[in-house]
DNA sequence: GTCGCGATTTGAACATCGTTCACTGATCCC
DNA sequence: GGGATCAGTGAACGATGTTCAAATCGCGAC
């Protein structure tokens, strides 16, 4: 019952992964059983161990593939021009990314390895790939001198829209709709720079 | 084998959270066993479900005591008396509390219930009475007749204290340790709240 | 053309999981 | 004292992730 691999080995692993995608995006975690995997990928369960190590490695694969896609569409973008609209636009990328996918999205979010096991680095250099992205859009509203400045915006802004995806893909945010949440980012954006600016302006006598 | 109830049915109930909480705390969702719980408890598996429907409603009772205590911690704070300082410590009340109990915390964030069960009323309002005191000690800083705007404010500021907190227990914010959360949530709350101030002079001809 | 090596896939088996339910026996009421 | 009641029990069920000895066939050697 078994040819000498009837589909190269990365090609049954992208197979994995495409039938792993597709199984969170419709049932979330639990619906991805190794046996319901395996029958969708044509399959037996054991095969799956000949190419992923266990259930969460495939899982981390399709985060993975998500991170991917989410920063080919942040390179793709036409790149704006003022740093404020720059920061904007990436935020709300990354709104319509996670609502997109939100099974998916939560999944990355939430998906917590057992125990011991951490995130292995493949999977955080995507996360702080993402990072960079917002910081190099940001040093420009700083000065030479600022760039210590302008890492610490990068990730406040980062976290907060974060913030708010999060809690807007779970419907925690009392009386904030997927449609509201676009109005939270623009004024989380809009506001925190504006912040940044009035900060430049010498301090007057009265505040401490 | 069986008194007449041992001790009152609301006492299984509280020891049951009390051994749930433990094991969390210790263990993770994983070591949340249904067979581990009963012999803490010093009960058989079966008895559990006399109580509760099932494991995920234990999950919920530990989550709401969180919240509970939560905000406890923020009604006992002695009230700072500018919105801004008032703000500041709720959010690193918010954010002591998360790195205090960090496995409880995220399973807070992270439990998703089964398909289409749906988060309990009782457990949404709690967290919508953690919004309502941000919003209360918001409203200072708004006009009588911008209550909408005070309303946005609390959502965006309780969003992006949120995601801050999340990424940093989730250790998933790059060169981002627990210390420095303290200081990444100063600077949201600050350059935040200086940002809605900056907004109220007349607008110049300049911006659109 | 055939043969056999070895890579590849298999699926039965194992321990453990959440959950159920027929049963037990201590307790209360009469 | 003697049912009736019911909290508590734990064996049993189906499903889970994972393992591994065995089965299977592609392919190079002759």
């Amino acid at each position: 019952m078994a040819r000498r691999s009837k589909h190269g080995p990365d090609a049954l692993k992208g197979m994995i992964v495409d039938a792993a995608e597709a199984i969170l995006a419709a049932d979330g975690l639990d619906g991805l059983t190794a046996r319901a995997l395996a029958e969708r990928v044509a399959c037996s369960p054991g095969t799956l161990y000949n190419v992923f190590a266990n259930l969460d490695e495939v899982v981390l694969n399709v985060e993975a593939r998500l991170l991917d896609r989410l920063s080919a569409r942040i390179a793709d973008a036409r790149p704006e021009a003022r740093p404020r609209d720059a920061v904007l636009q990436m935020a709300e990328i990354y709104l319509d990314f996670s609502h997109e996918f939100p099974r998916l999205w939560s999944i990355l979010l939430e998906h917590a390895l057992p125990a011991g096991q951490a995130t292995p680095d493949w999977h955080r250099a995507r996360l702080s790939e993402l990072l960079g992205a917002v910081e190099a859009r940001l040093v420009p509203m700083f000065a030479p001198g600022q760039q210590t400045e302008a890492a610490l915006a990068a990730r406040v802004l980062w976290a907060g829209v974060h913030g708010i995806c999060s809690l807007s893909v779970a419907d925690k945010l009392t009386n904030v709709t997927a449609q509201s949440a676009r109005v939270l980012i623009r004024d989380l954006v809009e506001t925190y720079l504006r912040g940044i600016e009035a900060r430049r302006p010498p301090l007057l006598p009265g505040s401490a």
